[in-house]
DNA sequence: TTGAAAGCGCTAACAA
DNA sequence: TTGTTAGCGCTTTCAA
């Protein structure tokens, strides 16, 4: 692994300073001549020579570089953000650091002190809602921007969506199409405002509609967590009720979604389908699957521009932002409309 | 945006030398006393002291970073890949900078340069081929990992599928089902190993079995150009043969699963339906889909292990890697079945 | 057990 | 138009 060229064997090399380099790597050519700029050109080539970010970072205080946190990157929220992110940061010039959080706060709690430690000039995260405290501390020295789990902290900038509406919604027009019971999966909510405000928005809807709430907790990986919410959707339609399975997210749907076909029961006329998320499957299953898609790519390019801004040192008064998602009906739930809930609020 | 505390601060403020803060820091205790390592621990909590890793890499050489370009984000190989390479990195203390190329050489260049320029101490990529040469000189001084599209280079690392032999046995199973007729389906395959291969595999096994083959070339995002295939499918099955779709990636059928299935014909008595790669969605779908899976989660884990094998100055004689797919014959081809193809190679 | 000082590769103020 | 030099925050050698 032979040393790799730095600025002064340029310098040495091209019989100049070090300076006139520099300056010609930061395309400062206004003052020198076309002979040392040709000079340091060629050997620059020839040597290989790339410059060294860390060197430059050091020096300039500023890394070009982001961090990122997501909770896992396969889910399709996170890889849906992370592209977006990626690519409106990439076209400021801006780096990406990813790392996954697994949802264990200490890990978390690590991977933000470790892209600190890289000096990222900014952090966005969807973080488990342990280290506010942290992340409170951290906003006041840098961008961070808080993804999807919006927690409200002073310093810090929030990207979120309507769940609390757009669930509410849903399971309105559930009710609406005719289903008299609608099964609400959800994984534990405690702790994970997302979750929580899906599933009020979900109660909500019901205590309108004066309809007992049928709210089963299940555990992603755990086949045996599935088996009741199943057995509870068969029972109802077993007892003649039209009724609808509303999934807090597409992973946990995706994991009955066989089962529940498997009960038999016709779709959309005695069971309904609807989920959180827009899955990469929902129009390729018979029938098209009912969702809530939430604006990820929004949310990448908001979250992006936040970041940019302050980093620009422009005003950033709006500290949260909440898109509105758009609710998808398909024929899992028999009719097929689709209506963006509410607006975009900033605040 | 204050300025954050340095060892400078660190050291002032415990009244000792930043000698001895940079061994409180790197854990050489043993030649300290108690009173002075308690010291600096209290400094170090007032003053949320985080050591800067630039300063740190720039002196030793050595940033624990290792760079990571794919071709898209969000296709189920690259985020696979990704993931598993992560958390490998990850356990070994290392971190990851991810960048996309979408497939554009050019762009794919200058994100290479920028990860030297950061100095990341190893890169895996799933390149175009397009850099080739600029990669086996990169190869010379730092590792390199040609990831899924494995030219073989011969200072670099590959890491690759058996997509010839995946894709002739997948051929020869549809052949043996008694489907008459198989269309591949495939994107451009000019330049890029894993398509030339996979299709190779299939016109073999035609050859082999004597049949014509129906090569149908489309272009992701491009309905028009999947027309001709569905048509040609149509027709073919309309003049009474069995015929099966054969898809060299997910992504591709996925463009076209509804439109096939719209055509009415029964899957699979009529018409059998099978891709490489193994989407999210293959067992959702009724009948679930014939697959080839490949091993991506082993890809990331071998792609970490060689990596860190080499940084760790061990000798990685095995340059390439080549693991092997498994074929999963599910009901959309008729029977179900599942057997891993030939062994895993390194040489 | 502790510290002074050189130097990693770069930028920019100042000087020529 | 070009160069000298201090210094970014850290590690490490050598000395005390």
């Amino acid at each position: 692994m032979p040393k790799r060229a730095t600025i002064q064997d340029v310098a040495r090399e091209a019989g100049v300073s070090v300076t006139t380099v520099s300056r010609y790597l930061n395309g400062r050519y206004e003052s020198m001549s076309d002979r040392t700029r040709e000079k340091i050109a060629d050997v620059i080539a020839r040597l290989g020579y790339r410059p060294n970010a860390l060197a430059k970072g050091l020096k300039a205080q500023r890394t070009q570089t982001v961090g990122a946190i997501v909770v896992n990157m396969g889910y399709p929220f996170c890889v849906g953000f992370l592209r977006a992110f990626s690519r409106a940061l990439g076209a400021e010039g801006y780096h990406l650091m990813v790392a996954e959080s697994e949802g264990d706060a200490r890990r978390e709690r690590q991977l933000i002190e470790s892209l600190v430690a890289n000096r990222v000039e900014a952090i966005a995260l969807q973080t488990s809602g342990a280290n506010n405290d942290y992340l409170e501390d951290l906003a006041r020295e840098m961008p961070v921007v808080l993804v999807d789990r919006a927690f409200s902290l002073p310093h810090a900038y929030a990207i979120g969506t309507n769940n609390r509406d757009a669930s509410r919604e849903m399971a309105w027009q559930l009710f609406d199409l005719g289903y008299e019971r609608i099964v609400y999966l959800t994984e534990d909510e405690r702790g994970i405002p997302t979750r929580t405000e899906r599933l009020e928005g979900y109660l909500e809807a019901c205590r309108v509609a004066l309809r007992e709430p049928e709210v089963m907790r299940v555990r992603r990986g755990d086949a045996s967590s599935f088996a009741d919410a199943i057995a509870r959707v068969d029972a109802e339609i077993r007892r003649g009720r039209r009724t609808a399975v509303y999934s807090a997210n597409g992973l946990i749907l995706m994991e009955c979604y066989r089962a529940l076909r498997q009960l038999g029961h016709p779709v959309p006329s005695a069971l309904g389908l609807a989920t959180f998320d827009h899955p990469d499957w929902a129009d390729l299953v018979d029938p098209p699957l009912t969702c809530v898609r939430q604006p990820v790519d929004e949310m990448g390019e908001e979250a992006a521009r936040m970041v940019i801004a302050r980093l620009r040192g422009e005003d950033v008064p709006e500290k949260t932002r909440v898109l509105a998602s758009t609710l998808v009906m398909r024929e899992s739930t028999g009719r097929e409309q689709s209506a963006r809930i509410g607006r975009d609020v900033s605040r």
